[in-house]
DNA sequence: AGGGTTTTTT
């Protein structure tokens, strides 16, 4: 591998800003070869001067890297990889040859002062002083300095730039071994593709064709072109860098901002700041960049600040930024406006409710699924310059598809010349998903990586990890370390409610606390006046407690526990006896309760009203008592709590899991990931440095899996496929995922959509394979834009398409509101604190009871079962004002209920923008639905449940006393069972539908609704296979529809179940044109022929006969319709439009020759 | 006949 410095860049470089940087220039000559060092093992022997120097010089100043020119590297690339090739070098090749090692000598004469030099820098902290001090005011960034050298250097070399970033390395090492190759792929990229216009990629991994290729109708034909162009794009930008254009020798824009002092001090601690410059080189040179590091660091605020700066909000682009949560969405926003001193007119955020967007916002927060949603009106994002997507190592499902479609929306841009640029901010080191993936980027992106600023924290695993009684052990290591060690906030992670709860009670009990001062201040406190009482809160608490310092440690993670044994608090070995004995008696370690050190104990976990979360996050805890937080995972990510310095791990989880085939939910509780414990761990060192104790072996440890899959492994897709069918992504399986899901999730995703109607049904036609591969790929259908413009899964969003029969719109939308928005009931079944609220939670209980069965209603309303009792409790909580005292009382969660209240308005905007003529509007006071509404109700959301049928166990089926009150679905072999809080529990319908099943001790169905058994073949046909026509009730000609109808059995798909005989259209073929015949003749068709009916000479009713044949009158007329293709009256209409003679002859033929004429002058007879 | 949910997002 070659160096990365180039002199030539370097004496520019200095020409322009030694005056100006003073000492930087070290700096930057040192980070160039650090960065070399970083690849030795490739290193040439040229270059081990330069890589001895950086050892020599690392750690003296890790701060800057911000004077690294961009392109010096690869003019010596070219060079050095071209030399060998051409064989006789040209005489500018070896003067060239010759510049470089003379340059080279320079170079090395310069490293040595420079490692001279380095002896007497300047420490980090003064170096970024004098880094600011130099830009303030100047308005001017190191980094256009170092752009003027670039462009000037441009001139003489139309070469590629490449930056000295770790990842630019990479790629270009990628380059090199690829270069020959790219040659080749090129051709064979073209070849590829003209193929492809036909053929539907074999290799299934063609980029290329995500994209549909055509668009429907209706769309803009602007769209339309810059679809077509994709794969021209593609080509040319296979590797996601820019190649030098004209205005990249413009100077850049610099946009000053006004910050206050004492933002602008605080901004220089970040690490992040330090990286400025070969950020925003790396964003300049390349469309797409990976930016690493993790909390802490400030890459959130500063990144857009840095890209503000530059210029990428000026003009008519904007930058936007992704989060995956509305508040982080909100706060950021926020945080960053007052940062640069701009109005949130400027810097501002959207999340799904809510924004204050305006036609000034230069920055723009928002939710990942916001932004997804943008892309669905305008495919290529022209609003923005640049995207950020922040937190991407969470791998939210909204994320993950963001990343795919910007990888092919960027060039798509670039090509178009609005160029625009993606950054992908991560925190874990795991970014290989994007980087590797060559479906997503066919050449790697480089990545940054950002120091983050963290306290040290130590880790410290136990010697054994109990597999049961994790929570007890938990409760053991919390109480030795308030016992023993230093002040400082306790983090407990555990897995959920029940246990955070009962380990609450526990310590209390242990630490008892007297609430007096506790609930006294309830008025919200400016949070950094909060701040600076808890410091001194913390002061005092230094006196009450016991001391040892262990915050010395050397090396982390500490292993085994061996710090901890010095300690004094360790668990194992010698000591551990007797903490083993306690562990045996639980009663006794818990009746060892210890009153002199008070313990502040808070539960937190996602479902906690949001007052009890805020006395964890921004309350302190009360003077002379230590915080202890017993939190599920909500605290690793969502939530930070200030001033932790302990963290207890257990290293569970508890996850939801998806059966691919039968669509069964469950929670299992499962070991964390190591990206996940170190998350975890280092909560403890926001403020401080801080432990860790985890309480499982390192052993354990290293067997866990190094990430959390991403969450798009883990669910159903078909809320995601409709959404990407809706953004004309037809084949979904070519879809560049960062992490694909699986085959089997596609195939169930794309037949629930099929079953819905929201795509087109396959052909049935053709070889295993074609039709295989027809299943992943079938085409939206109108039904299914529609549905897509609903914001709810396509289960919901099918209910609201059809809605809106008998005023029964507003009610879906509820229904479909609160079965979208979870738990809207409270949890009342957790382990209480104390005897008192025992008995305070057994009578809210009773209550919710009592309301569940009068929201349920009775009669007709009952039958709508668990979903009426949604409906009543939301009518009833906005009839009393959704306030949070009716919610208090009546065991409704008051944030789920305002939750319902915003999605009800945001559906009831949707629905009109659908279908304008609707009309609707939110009614706060809805009254109940009437009986044939309910009725209605039932039927919608039955079409939209249909594959979650569910039918009593049958008495001959009663083999097993097990299947007692069970359910049988087509999907599940075992039964499944109505939920005794059911508003159906003690009905026991004979057919349901429900929302989920969810295993627990058994499996039970949520969400239950009563089905009547004759509308399954009415309402699900897609589900039935129907048998012959029956001879009795007799077919019949249906004058609204104009169709021949009949009467069928059926049976319901797989489970075979026999559903009563129904009336629909006969069925296709022969027969049906023999009967419309018949009706025909009878004047049921067409009225003005009854009065023939009585001259006919034969019987309308020989159509039917099996010897018709022999009669030339029947075989005329059935030949001329079947030619016609007419068996239904619009088709015979349409059949006259086209030739208005048509049937008129073979109707003839069954008249006496003296009606001919009349007949003729009638017809034809409508 | 009888009860156990983490966490986000459009």
């Amino acid at each position: 591998m070659q160096t990365t410095t180039c002199p030539s860049d370097l004496n520019t470089f200095y020409s322009v800003c030694v005056v100006r940087m003073g000492r930087l220039k070290k700096k930057h000559n040192w980070k160039a070869r650090e960065q070399d060092s970083s690849q030795s093992g490739a290193a040439t022997s040229d270059v081990v001067v330069e890589i001895q120097d950086a050892g020599t010089l690392k750690g003296v100043d890790e701060s800057n890297a911000l004077v690294l020119p961009a392109s010096k590297a690869k003019k010596e690339k070219v060079v050095k990889k071209h030399v060998p090739k051409k064989q006789p070098l040209t005489k500018k090749q070896k003067k060239q040859l010759q510049k470089v090692l003379e340059v080279k000598q320079k170079k090395a004469q310069r490293a040595d002062i420079l490692s001279k030099l380095a002896n007497v820098q300047l420490p980090e902290s003064e170096m970024k002083l004098l880094y600011t001090t130099s830009k303030l005011g100047v308005g001017d960034k190191l980094y256009q300095s170092k752009q003027r050298s670039d462009a000037a250097e441009e001139v003489t070399s139309a070469e590629e730039k490449i930056s000295s970033l770790t990842g630019a390395k990479r790629k270009r090492k990628n380059e090199e071994e690829e270069e020959e190759e790219n040659e080749a792929n090129r051709d064979n990229m073209t070849d590829s593709s003209s193929e492809d216009d036909d053929d539907d990629d074999e290799d299934g991994g063609a980029p290329e064709v995500c994209i549909a290729k055509e668009e429907k109708a209706g769309s803009s034909p602007q769209k339309q072109v810059e679809v077509a162009q994709e794969k021209a794009a593609e080509k040319e930008a296979t590797c996601l860098k820019e190649v030098p254009k004209k205005e990249d020798h413009q100077p850049a824009v610099f946009v000053p901002v006004d910050r206050l002092p004492d933002i602008q001090a605080a901004r220089l601690k970040l690490p992040v700041l330090g990286e400025e410059q070969v950020i925003m080189e790396a964003v300049r040179e390349n469309m797409c960049v990976v930016l690493c590091g993790e909390t802490g660091s400030g890459k959130t605020t500063q990144v857009p600040q840095f890209l503000y700066e530059a210029g990428y909000a000026s003009g008519d682009g904007i930058i936007g930024i992704t989060e995956p949560r509305r508040v982080a969405a909100v706060s950021m926003s926020q945080r960053v406006a007052k940062e640069m001193n701009l109005s949130t007119r400027v810097v501002s955020y959207q999340i799904r409710y809510e924004g204050n967007v305006t036609s000034d916002t230069k920055i723009k927060f928002m939710t990942d699924g916001v932004l997804l949603k943008e892309i669905q009106k305008d495919f290529l994002l022209e609003h923005y310059k640049v995207i950020i997507i922040d937190e991407a190592h969470e791998r939210s499902v909204y994320t993950d598809i963001l990343i795919g479609l910007l990888s092919r929306i960027v060039p798509l841009r670039n090509k178009k010349g609005r160029p625009m640029k993606l950054l992908v901010m991560s925190a874990t080191l795991r970014v290989e998903d994007f980087t590797e993936n060559k479906k997503l980027f066919a050449c790697p992106p480089p990545v940054i990586k950002v120091d983050a600023r963290q306290f040290p924290v130590t880790v410290h695993f136990n010697k054994r990890t109990p597999l049961e009684d994790y929570v007890g052990e938990a409760f053991r290591k919390t109480c030795k370390i308030h016992r023993m060690l230093p002040p400082g906030g306790i983090l407990v992670f555990l897995t959920g409610q029940a246990e955070v709860h009962s380990m609450c009670r526990r310590l209390r009990k242990a630490f008892p606390y007297r609430k007096t001062c506790l609930e006294s201040g309830t008025e919200q406190k400016d949070t950094e006046e909060e701040m600076k009482r808890f410091k001194k809160v913390k002061q005092k608490k230094m006196v009450s407690l016991p001391r040892i310092n262990l915050d010395n440690y050397s090396a982390l993670p500490v292993d085994e526990g061996d710090e901890d044994r010095q300690a004094g608090i360790d668990d194992e070995e010698d000591g551990s006896d007797l903490d083993l004995e306690l562990g045996d008696d639980p009663v006794d370690a818990e009746e060892k309760c210890d009153p002199s050190l008070p313990l502040y104990v808070l539960p937190l976990y996602s479902l906690l009203a949001p007052e009890q979360q805020a006395k964890v996050v921004f309350r302190p805890p009360p003077a002379g008592s230590r915080l202890c937080v017993v939190a599920t995972n909500v605290a690793e990510t969502s939530l930070t709590i200030p001033g932790i310095k302990y963290v207890v791990d257990c290293g569970r989880v508890k996850k939801r899991f998806y059966d691919r085939v039968t669509g069964v939910s469950s929670f299992k509780v499962t070991w964390t990931s190591q990206a996940s414990a170190n998350q975890r761990a280092g909560r403890a060192g926001r403020t401080e440095p801080g432990h860790c104790y985890r309480l499982y072996s390192s052993a354990v440890f290293s067997d866990f899996d190094e990430f959390s899959e991403a969450e798009i492994t883990r669910r159903p897709v078909d809320d995601l496929v409709l959404q990407m069918k809706d953004l004309n992504i037809e084949k979904v399986v070519n879809f560049p995922f960062p992490t694909p899901p699986s085959l089997d999730a596609l195939v169930a995703a794309e037949h629930l959509l099929v079953s819905l109607g929201a795509l087109e049904a396959p052909p049935h036609v053709g070889r295993a394979k074609q039709m295989e591969r027809a299943r992943l790929s079938c085409p939206i259908t109108p039904l299914g834009r529609a549905m897509a413009a609903f914001p709810v899964a396509p289960r919901y969003a099918k209910m609201l398409a059809l809605g809106k029969q008998q005023g029964c719109l507003p009610y879906i939308i509820t229904v479909v509101a609160a079965m979208t928005v979870r738990e809207i009931f409270e949890e009342m079944d957790r382990p209480a604190a104390s005897e008192e609220e025992n008995a305070k939670l057994a009578q809210r209980r009773a209550r919710l009871a009592q309301m569940r069965r009068l929201w349920a209603g009775q009669g007709a309303a009952l039958l709508l079962g668990d979903l009426m009792i949604m409906l009543g409790a939301v009518g009833a909580c906005e009839y009393a004002g959704c306030t949070p005292k009716f919610c208090e009382e009546n065991g409704l969660r008051y944030k789920a209920m305002l939750e319902i209240r915003r999605l009800r308005g945001q559906l009831t905007t949707a629905v009109n923008a659908v279908d304008p003529g609707a009309r609707l509007y939110l009614d706060a006071k809805m009254a109940p639905p009437t009986e044939s509404q309910v009725v209605c109700l039932r039927q919608i959301v039955l079409a939209g449940l249909g594959d979650h049928l569910a039918r009593r166990v049958q008495a001959e089926e009663l083999l097993d006393p097990k299947w007692r009150n069970g359910y049988k679905t087509p999907l599940l072999d075992s039964p499944v069972f109505i939920h005794p809080n059911s508003a159906l529990f003690k009905t026991l319908p004979e057919y349901v539908v429900y929302q989920e099943v969810l295993e627990t001790s058994k499996m039970y169905m949520r969400g239950v609704s009563a089905v009547q058994e004759e509308w399954i073949p009415q309402i699900l046909p897609q589900y039935c296979h129907f048998g012959p026509p029956l001879e009795n009730p007799a077919p019949r000609f249906c004058p609204d529809s104009g169709r021949v109808k009949c009467h069928c059995k059926s049976t319901f798909f797989r489970v075979g179940w026999q559903l009563p005989a129904v009336e629909r259209d006969y069925p296709e073929g022969l027969d049906r044109y023999k009967l419309f015949a018949r009706f025909f003749l009878e004047g049921q068709v067409c009225p003005k022929l009854q009065s023939y009916t009585s001259c006919l000479l034969s019987s309308p009713s020989i159509m039917l006969k099996t010897w018709a044949k022999l009669q030339p009158r029947t075989e005329a007329l059935l030949g001329v319709l079947v030619s016609g293709k007419a068996d239904c009256q619009e088709a015979l209409l349409s059949a006259w439009e086209k030739n208005n003679k048509y049937l008129l002859s073979a109707y003839c033929q069954w008249l006496p020759e003296a009606l001919h004429e009349k007949v003729a002058e009638n017809w034809p007879p409508i």
